[in-house]
DNA sequence: ATTTAATACATAAGAATATTAGGTATAGTC
DNA sequence: GACTATACCTAATATTCTTATGTATTAAAT
């Protein structure tokens, strides 16, 4: 049986965006730090989403119009809402969609269980 | 239907040691062009990995003690064989133990079909 | 016969994307 | 009062890929 506290870094390399994308897909909006802590959670902590990570790739996502932000105060603190544009709707699904196939095709290639896609 | 031609590059990042490692548990010893050609059939070209990607890594992986090499010569043409050490094999199961747990967490994380291992 | 494509190796400049480390500040807990 | 959690951010560095380039042999096409 296989133990895994957690993922090594060059796994998850290529795949936070479609990450962020995904959970902005069921929850309308997110604001960074929560991100962070849900995947953790949803995972059992074995993607961690440092933030060095995810504010740059916020910032891009937002800069190429997938993304829209909403600035909120909690008392004095600052929260950055984000939310999906119609244009990062399609960026996610074909993000996902890509990710998904990717993934049949290296189960294939890893002899895990499954037959690829035929294009 | 999702059509795809060739995955992004980000995918394939973080993947190709494990590709190299887990073809070389099925094939016992290969040069390095022959790998790239069987990927690239195996995938029906939707992997196709780049020399420029795939020579330094088997550098890696042979300096790391991963992977021994033989020359050989076709006629003047040399080929390089790549094969499995001990620690090859173990560090092969390892990372292809941990990419198929992270695509399982992957799916579930993009509510594509099953559950989490639980650790 | 000569050009092109395929085989086969390799390295180097650059891009993309992560880690690590650092910075700022508010709010809650011990 | 100190520590932890919340919440944002950037910059230096590391890794790992793409793209471009280089060398050379062999096979196929014109």
């Amino acid at each position: 049986m296989y133990i895994c506290i957690m993922y090594s870094s060059e796994l998850i390399k290529g795949t936070l965006k479609t990450i962020v994308l995904n959970l902005l897909k069921d929850n309308e909006r997110m604001y960074g730090y929560e991100i962070t802590q849900k995947v953790k959670d949803l995972t059992q902590n074995k993607i961690q989403i440092t933030e060095g990570a995810l504010y740059p790739t916020l910032h891009a996502l937002e800069k190429q119009g997938d993304l829209t932000t909403e600035k909120e105060y909690i008392g004095k603190r600052v929260r950055k809402y984000y939310r999906l544009t119609d244009q990062g709707i399609n960026t996610m699904q074909d993000r996902v969609n890509e990710l998904a196939d990717f993934m049949k095709t290296m189960r294939f290639l890893l002899d895990l269980d499954v037959k690829p896609g035929h294009a």
